[in-house]
DNA sequence: CGAATAGTGTCTCTCAGACATTATATG
DNA sequence: CATATAATGTCTGAGAGACACTATTCG
C-alpha cells in the first residue's frame, strides 16, 4: 500500500502530496460482492437463493446474486444494497464470509469477489420477480459428507456443481462450512427465527439442525437452550401457547434485549 | 456480477460475447493485500512486523506491510509475494483474515484491502533492510482486555493506535481476535515452532500462551498435547534431550506427517 | 384408545481447570 | 543444600450425548 509513489514525495506536505497524486496508474481488478442468502423454511430445510444467468459467460447456469461495489459504498453497504435489490429486504443479518480472488475465476476480466452471508427468516423472504431477478429461485440445500446438493421443486430440477457459474460451488462449500461451524458456538441461528418474540424451542431446534446438517437430541437441546438463554435472562417463557405445529401445544419464548 | 452487459448479448455465442466485451466501463477500487507477519520470540512474546511510512499520507506512522494485487496473481499468491519481498521467506503459513473496504480508509483513493495472517517461526525471521523495508521493525504485541499495545526495545518506543496508519489498528485487533480464538480449536500454533521435528512441550506451550494471551496450566497442557498428538501418532517422543532452556533436560518431540 | 409431539429426569463419559506431588538437573 | 523446571497424579464440576420416561393433545 505504501510502495507506489515517487521517492521525491518525502519533502511535501500532505496537502501538496494529495494535489499531485494520480491514482490511475495501474490496471485494477474489478471488485464485486456476492450475497449468499440463506433461509430455513417451514419444513426445516436450509435454502439458498440462486439466480439463473441470462448472459454469457455461463449462460443458463445458476449463480450467487451479486454485483459490483460502488466507489462510494463500503463492502458491507454494497452487500446490503445487493440484498435489497435482490430481495427487497433491509435489516438482515450480514456477515463477511471470504474473499475469492483466483485469476481466472471470471473469463471476462479479473474479478475479486467478497462473499457475504445473509441469514433471512423464511417468512420475510418473498422472491421478487423484478427484471433483475427474473430467474431467482430458492434451492433446498442438503449437506453431504463431501459437498452438497441443490434442488428445487418449482423448477423441478436438481443441480450439481457443474450447473453453477464461476467458482460458486466453492463459495457455497465455504459458506456451509462456516454455517456448520458457527452454529455450534454462536447465536446466528436466532437470526433465522420468523419471530424473535414468539418462538417455540422445537422451532429453534429445527433451525439449528438445518444449519448443522444433522439431527439433535430434543432433551439435550432444551437443556442447553434453557441454560444459555433462560438462566441468563436472555429469553423468557410466554404465557401464550402454540398449537400450530403439533398435537400438544408448545410454549412460546421471547428473546430479550 | 451478472448485471453489467447489454441485454442484446443474449443471442451471442460465448466466443462472440467475449470478443465484443469491454471491461473498462466502470471506475474500480484499488485492491491491496496486507500481511500481518506474526512470530513468537524466545521470550515467548507475540511479535508483529510493522513498517514506518516514509511518505504521505500517514508519514512517519507505522503500517502493516502490503501492496497492490497484480493482475496475474491470485490473492494468496499476492500475499506470498509480499511476504517474500518483505521478509525473504517462502513456504510460510498464510491464512486470509478479513477484507477491509471502508470508503475513506485511504485518503488518496478507494482501496480495498485483503488482510492475511502469516505465522513465521522466530528463527526464520531476520528482517531484511532492503530499500523497501528500510524501516521495518518487529514490535512486541501485548493483548489487553480492550485492544493491545505495541512496543519495541530497539526503536525504544511504544505505539498506541494513533501511531498506526490507515485503519491498521482495527486490522490488528481483528487479527488478535482470530489468533486468540483459533489457537484453541486448531493447530496453527505449530506453525510457529522453530523446528517441527525437535521441540519440547513447554516450548509449544509458550507459543500457545503468546497467542491466547494468557497463562496455561503446564500439567493440563501436557495432558491435552499427549491426547491430541501422541495418542493419535501425530507426534512422537525423541530419545534426545534438550538442556538449553532449563535446569532439568526436557524431552524433544517430533511431528509426523 | 393410539399416535404424535412437549417436556423432564437421569446416567455415563469426557474434559477442562485447579492443585498437589515427585523427579532431576544446576549452582 | 536450595531452586527451577520436567513430568505425573488426582480431584472436581460442567457439559455433551444417549435414552428412558411422563404429560398432553388430537382423532
Amino acid at each position: 500500500m505504501q510502495r507506489t509513489e515517487n521517492r521525491t514525495t518525502e519533502n511535501m506536505t500532505e496537502e501538496e502530496f494529495l494535489k499531485q497524486y494520480r491514482p490511475e496508474r495501474y490496471e485494477k481488478p474489478s471488485v464485486t460482492v456476492d450475497i449468499l442468502v440463506f433461509t430455513v423454511n417451514r419444513e426445516q430445510q436450509l435454502q439458498l437463493l440462486l439466480i439463473q444467468r441470462g448472459k454469457h459467460p455461463y449462460l443458463g447456469k445458476w449463480a450467487i446474486p451479486g454485483g459490483f461495489v460502488c466507489m462510494k459504498e463500503s463492502l458491507e453497504e454494497g452487500a446490503a444494497r445487493e440484498l435489497l435489490e435482490e430481495t427487497g429486504l433491509t435489516g438482515i443479518y450480514l456477515e463477511q464470509l471470504y474473499t475469492f480472488g483466483a485469476v481466472e475465476r471470471d473469463v471476462r476480466m479479473r474479478v475479486i469477489s467478497v462473499a457475504y452471508l445473509a441469514l433471512v427468516p423464511a417468512n420475510r423472504l418473498a422472491i421478487r420477480s423484478g427484471d433483475d431477478a427474473a430467474d431467482a429461485c430458492l434451492f433446498t440445500l442438503e449437506q453431504k459428507e463431501q459437498g452438497f446438493t441443490l434442488s428445487s421443486k418449482e423448477k423441478n430440477c436438481i443441480l450439481t456443481e457443474d450447473d453453477l457459474a464461476f467458482d460458486h460451488g466453492e463459495i457455497i462449500r465455504t459458506a456451509l462450512e462456516r454455517l456448520k461451524g458457527k452454529v455450534k458456538y454462536s447465536d446466528i441461528a436466532l437470526e433465522l427465527l420468523a419471530d424473535k418474540e414468539k418462538f417455540s424451542i422445537y422451532e429453534l431446534q429445527r433451525i439449528y439442525e438445518a444449519l448443522a446438517g444433522e439431527k439433535l437430541d430434543a432433551a439435550n437441546f432444551r437443556r442447553s437452550f434453557k441454560k444459555k438463554f433462560i438462566d441468563t435472562k436472555r429469553a423468557v417463557k410466554l404465557e401464550e401457547k402454540c398449537s400450530a405445529y403439533s398435537k400438544k401445544p408448545s410454549s412460546y419464548y421471547k428473546l430479550l434485549g
